[in-house]
DNA sequence: GGTAAACACCTTTTT
DNA sequence: GGTGTTTACC
């Protein structure tokens, strides 16, 4: 193969990249600039030109859909099977190395990764377990205070010797949730990073092993690294500068959550020998989306700088409407999907942005009343279903007693007679004797310590237990998938369930079995792992995409974040308004701001063709009436890329909605300002929302107090100002 | 043990 | 205001 099928479909810049030295290598690539494909050609050029063998080559992402494209891609580029390659998420390749030397990880063969809600559960009962008060210490925050102390690498007992109570309680909890885990063998998301980091950390032969192993390294989205994941990749890679990052710091979005945008300044430092590369070519957007997501993302400090350009027109301008209400926003932004598709548009070229979930409601009401076909991402997926957990909670202490999140889960599903007075004894005795909740049950089985009724349900329960094992041992996954769900009475319980539900939960079960029937059993790959645990660690790492029929022609409804390495021809960037974009929250602390700017940036740079931002000049919120300011963020994109919108075309909508008097709120004509407190004899006291038209039609909008919003022609109405 | 009423909650999310 | 979770009661 010769070069040019690797570097001719490139731009200057991108060649730059893909051909460097082998050195470390820092890609500040813009959105829509062709990040995966210079991370794709880079490795291409690794295996084609510098003949490093797949084998010595590692990729890393943080999503799995991003890591099963990249090596699709890899593979269609290079024409070969890439399987000898290590790509996958940080958190795949963490659980590899795991099970790979779980004796020097220190854990069991049998080792289980459990999910966030397999942690909440476990933090749950801990906390009830050591008698505290669950209103002071709720578990969401200890759970998120755990994984914040292990994504910065601190394990229990290394926590600094505060003297404050918080975080001495925390200490304690902290160090009783990792006893647990390692008494049952149960692995959390961040355990998995943290542990890869000491497993290489403290054992200097496989650290070498894998250095020499690892000859070309390469990181997707490095600004989203946090710092276990970033030291990772300093142990394998510091010193040997082959360390290549690829990153934005200006979609950087993740910071709420651990992601250390200091890690691409940090890089520079620990690699001292790298190459700068940026790719500034935008070939997603026209110039006017462009411009305004340039010079709204350079309000913000610290940048590493980056301009995006586009060799496209100007396309069109970006539309603003200022809409009364939320049900208005929807309206409008409904009609204008229904033009595009009467225009020959597809729905699914189509996306809604949103900053929160709960945004999403007034736009599926007006989707459906008009029947256009949508889909809502961000809901459950499909192995995080309370049912397909339940009956993977079965197959997981069939494959190991100690997992105590599993028999939590499942002791009394369906419910068989053991109650809560029972587990808790078992609970108080597994804590006492440092052991699993299965061998607590055998001690007090064993030693006769309960009712006869109690023990009966108990053995019934364990028995049930071994002989799924039992019948299942030799087994392969989709006969034991297929007999387990039957066995342990699942599919009975749901079947008697509400109609409705009940029948989708049966369909879900009947769905896990089809899952394990096409499951991939990848033998070569599995670590000395049986099909079924590499199919409950498959079902832990990659939660499945949600609903089938993603195939269909759909407008698609997500929030910012989830929008992220996406692009739509057509996008609507809906509640551009202070306190819900940017968030409250963000409002009262300077460095979240920036984050909240970096992700309307997002958002502006998903759209290829068109892009539409919306404001309501009112909003429900929390059972309660608002009247935002129009979004910062508005203010602070050039107005020559803006143009109003107006939906009924006689009606002169006030100034105050123009782009050039965004935020001003000012109207000179109109005989009421906006703000106005006034009196009306009927409805009594209210402020002016807006007014519209003049002279005899002009119409103000306002808010009683009393009366809620009413719209009022000013020549009949009597109104005094207040 | 299952249902209804009371109660708290209210960014963003992947693994 | 709407939802998910805990509590109280039958």
């Amino acid at each position: 193969m010769d070069v040019s099928t690797i570097i001719a479909p490139l731009n200057d810049d991108q060649r730059l990249a893909v051909s460097a030295p082998m050195q470390a290598m820092l890609v500040l690539a813009g959105a829509g600039s062709g990040k995966t494909r210079v991370l794709v050609h880079r490795i291409a050029w690794h295996v084609q030109i510098n003949h490093i063998s797949p084998y010595h080559i590692l990729a890393v992402t943080f999503t799995n859909k991003a890591a099963n494209e990249m090596r699709h891609r890899i593979e269609e580029l290079l024409n070969t099977s890439a399987r000898s390659m290590w790509i996958g998420t940080f958190h795949g390749l963490a659980h590899r190395l795991l099970r790979q030397h779980a004796k020097q990880a220190k854990l069991p063969d049998t080792f289980q990764v459990m999910d966030s809600d397999d942690q909440l559960r476990i933090v749950k009962r801990l906390l009830k377990s050591l008698e505290l008060d669950d209103s002071k210490w709720p578990a969401k925050q200890v759970q998120w205070f755990i994984n914040a102390q292990k994504d910065e690498g601190i394990r229990a007992r290394h926590m600094s010797q505060a003297d404050d109570f918080y975080h001495r309680q925390m200490q304690r909890i902290y160090l009783a949730y990792e006893e647990l885990c390692d008494r049952s063998g149960l692995v959390d998301f961040a355990e998995l990073l943290l542990r890869a980091h000491e497993l290489l950390r403290d054992n200097e032969d496989l650290l070498a092993f894998y250095r020499e192993r690892f000859r070309q390294v390469h990181v997707d989205e490095f600004q989203d690294t946090n710092t276990i994941q970033y030291a990772w990749l300093r142990l394998l890679t510091e010193g040997n500068n082959n360390l290549f990052v690829v990153g934005d710091d200006d979609q950087s979005i993740y910071g709420w959550r651990g992601a250390k945008i200091e890690n691409i300044f940090a890089f520079q430092k620990h690699y001292p020998e790298h190459g700068i590369v940026r790719l500034e070519q935008n070939y997603r957007s026209t110039g006017h989306i462009l411009k305004a997501a340039n010079v709204l993302i350079a309000n913000n400090e610290n940048r590493m700088g980056k301009e995006l350009w586009t060799a496209a027109g100007e396309g069109h301008a970006i539309g603003v409407y200022a809409a009364f209400n939320e049900q208005d926003e929807a309206y409008f932004v409904v009609e204008k999907i229904r033009q595009w598709v009467r225009d020959g548009g597809l729905r699914s070229e189509v996306a809604i942005l949103y900053r929160s979930n709960a945004q999403s409601r007034q736009f599926e009401e007006r989707l459906m009343t008009t029947a256009v076909p949508y889909r809502v991402y961000g809901g459950l997926r499909f192995f995080e279903r309370m049912e397909i957990k339940n009956a993977l909670a079965y197959l997981r202490l069939s494959s190991n007693r100690d997992d105590e999140a599993s028999f939590e889960r499942v002791v009394n599903t369906p419910t068989r007679g053991i109650g809560a007075k029972t587990l808790d004894d078992m609970r108080i005795l597994a804590r006492e004797r440092g052991v699993s909740l299965w061998r607590a049950a055998e001690c007090m089985l064993g030693e006769k310590q309960l009712s006869a009724r109690a023990a009966n349900a108990l053995q019934g329960f364990m028995n049930l237990i071994e002989a799924i094992a039992l019948a299942t041992d030799g087994m392969n996954l989709y006969e034991t998938v297929k007999y387990v769900v039957e066995a342990s009475g699942l599919i009975e319980l749901y079947k008697k369930e509400k109609q409705d539900k009940g029948e989708a939960r049966v369909e879900n079960l009947e769905e896990l079995v089809n899952a394990a029937k096409l499951f991939d059993y990848d033998s070569e790959n599995a670590e000395n792992l049986s099909e079924l645990d590499m199919f409950l660690a498959h079902a832990a790492l990659e939660a499945g995409e949600m609903q089938g029929e993603a195939d269909q022609d759909c407008v698609q409804l997500m929030t910012l974040h989830s929008a992220k390495g996406l692009e739509f021809k057509l996008v609507f960037l809906v509640g551009m308004e202070e306190g819900l974009f940017p968030s409250q929250q963000a409002v009262d602390e300077p460095g979240r701001l920036q984050e909240e700017r970096r992700l309307c940036y997002v958002g502006i740079t998903r759209a290829m063709q068109q892009l539409y931002l919306t404001y309501a000049e009112s909003r429900r919120l929390y059972g309660k009436d608002s009247y935002p300011r129009p979004s910062r963020f508005l203010r602070e994109i050039p107005p020559e890329a803006l143009t109003e919108i107006r939906l009924r075309a006689n009606v002169t909508r006030p100034a105050s909605s123009s782009p050039a008097t965004l935020g001003s709120m000012v109207d000179q004509n109109a005989s009421f300002r906006l703000g106005q407190a006034v009196r009306h004899e009927k409805f009594g006291e209210g402020v002016v929302l807006q007014t519209e038209g003049s002279g005899d039609q002009e119409k103000v909008q306002i808010n009683f107090r009393n009366a809620g919003i009413k719209w009022l022609m000013l020549a009949y109405a009597k109104l005094d100002k207040a």
